[in-house]
DNA sequence: ATGTCGATTTAC
DNA sequence: TAAATCGACATC
């Protein structure tokens, strides 16, 4: 087996709606204090198209909740939804100045023999250890971090997950999935045959 | 200062 | 179908 690379600065600096697909197939890395590592295969992704997508964060302006997502590329954006959930996602790049962009991080498959469920950005972040406090980290650094997609996962879109509240928004087809996978989270797109 | 609501999950 | 649980944001 080659050595995978570490994700890349100029990797993650394309828009939201490039860097979600490619995303797929990836490994994610959490190294611990104590050095051992958690790592896991992405699986399902969300792309959130700046601020004028009614479903991001984004769209309510420059906020300090929001003002990682104005900043660079291949950082962490780590919220808290619903008082006891941490989301995980990957700041993306711009499409022009001032914009903001980011992938979700919805699902991934446990690798190394390690037994979890990581069907769900909830659960994912729950079971990779991933809170808030790693709001802003570098994801070129050595603590969180991507490498390079293994195979060539069969990518299917749908609808995004949780974002009826925003107008048309809702029906854009900006969730990424690996279809031959069993972890991706409800619902689940329908099986190719 | 107070009210609303959420990029979810789980239980009833 | 609804509760859990709390911070961000809007409004008063």
């Amino acid at each position: 087996m080659p050595r995978l690379r570490k994700l890349s600065r100029k990797f993650y600096d394309v828009p939201s709606i490039q860097l979600a697909p490619a995303l797929l197939g990836t490994t994610l890395v959490h190294r611990l204090p104590d050095g051992t590592e958690l790592r896991a295969r992405i699986v399902e992704t969300e792309a959130y198209c700046g601020t004028q997508d009614l479903a991001s964060h984004a769209s309510k302006g420059r906020t300090a909740r929001t003002e990682v997502m104005f900043g660079q590329a291949g950082r962490a954006y780590v919220y808290l939804i619903y008082g006891m959930y941490q989301m995980l996602n990957v700041v993306a790049g711009k499409t022009q100045p001032g914009e903001a962009e980011a992938v979700l991080i919805r699902a991934a498959e446990p690798l190394d023999d390690w037994d979890a469920d990581l069907s769900g950005p909830g659960k994912l972040a729950r079971e990779m250890q991933i809170t808030r406090t790693y709001n802003t980290i570098d994801l070129t650094g050595g603590v969180l971090f991507f490498l390079e997609r293994t195979g060539s996962p069969h990518i299917v879109k749908t609808p995004r997950v949780g974002v009826d509240y925003a107008k048309h928004w809702k029906d854009e087809l900006l969730r990424f999935c690996d279809a031959d996978s069993d972890a991706v989270s409800k619902p689940r797109p329908p099986k190719p045959n």
